[in-house]
DNA sequence: CCGCAGTAAGGCATCTCTCG
DNA sequence: CGAGAGATGCCTTACTGCGG
């Protein structure tokens, strides 16, 4: 027999649930972030994780559910073969052709215009890599839990060449959406990253430190796990992140430096959105 | 442990050629 | 001219070995 108060706990508990389904319901209908031209808008938990991660050419470890190391308050899960930052930049693209559409719309998109939104050169050696990446992006899953949000599935539901058509057709997951709520997401300077290209660390960290307006101190072994470089020794990382830092810091005039902690300070001028975050919160000093 | 130089191997840009 | 195939060669990463 059920006393009054498990009742009312469990009538609470399913009204909490349904809130919740609503929320997630709400999100799902709002539109998809708009972003000019010059950035690319992604969500966070693509940046501050090792979901793409900055790993060298090669043959590429195979995942299976495997936690990826991330931020606190996220949760990755992947399945598949490790995405590197080319992936990143095709997902990217992907997005940034998706942005004025609803997701969960289709994309045609011809593969020229798919190199070049990636930021390659269009080739037969590009368009053989195109295949891999598109094979790479929709084959794969992805788990993300975040704020009480969970998304699951790949990361492109439809990825495939239609020879009639002699274009791709791309499907974007609708949940995708939820990746974005709660402003959850940054723009990323495309010119910059562009000037980082086939350095996969300074890019990984170029996308890492976008999303943070203000970064904060961080331990050499940590950036290491979060970037999911696959470098054995830490002072060889060590040596390729002093490396990709002074890339970074001439591509973006964000200053950096390793100091005695083996803390790695990044000091960087705020976007005119992130400064305007900054300056909420406290009020100006005088 | 650390820095530096050298190495191997694969990613990627680019050039040329052919075909319609 | 434009699209695509194939070949070539540069550039990068991460590892190794040596000396401090």
């Amino acid at each position: 027999m059920q006393s009054t108060l498990e009742r009312l706990q469990a009538l609470s508990a399913e009204r909490a649930k349904a809130r919740e389904a609503e929320k997630t319901a709400k999100i799902l209908q709002m539109p998809m972030p708009v972003w000019p031209e010059s950035v690319r808008g992604v969500p966070n938990v693509a940046l501050r994780s090792a979901l793409f991660g900055a790993i060298k050419r090669g043959p590429r470890r195979y995942m299976d559910r495997e936690l990826v190391t991330s931020l606190e308050g996220y949760e990755v899960r992947y399945t598949g073969p490790r995405l590197d930052q080319s992936d990143l930049d095709v997902w990217e693209a992907l997005l940034h052709l998706a942005r004025r559409q609803a997701l969960g719309n289709r994309i045609e998109a011809s593969e020229r215009q798919l190199l070049k939104e990636a930021g390659r050169s269009y080739g037969k050696s590009g368009r053989e890599w195109l295949k891999s990446v598109a094979a790479r992006l929709s084959a794969t899953t992805v788990e993300i839990q975040h704020d009480h949000q969970n998304y699951g599935g790949s990361l492109v539901d439809e990825f495939y060449r239609d020879d009639i058509a002699g274009c791709y057709v791309i499907e974007l997951n609708p949940r995708l959406q939820l990746l974005f709520a709660h402003e959850d997401w940054t723009q990323v300077e495309w010119e910059q990253r562009q000037k980082l290209k086939r350095q996969p660390l300074a890019q990984w960290l170029h996308g890492f430190y976008s999303t943070h307006a203000r970064p904060f101190p961080l331990k050499v072994k940590t950036l290491h796990q979060l970037s999911g470089s696959e470098a054995k020794q830490l002072y060889h990382f060590r040596a390729e992140l002093r490396d990709a830092l002074a890339c970074l810091e001439e591509a973006t005039g964000w200053t950096h430096e390793i100091d005695t902690n083996d803390l790695v300070h990044v000091g960087k001028i705020p976007t005119p959105s992130q400064a305007r975050y900054l300056s909420k919160p406290k009020q100006p000093k005088k």
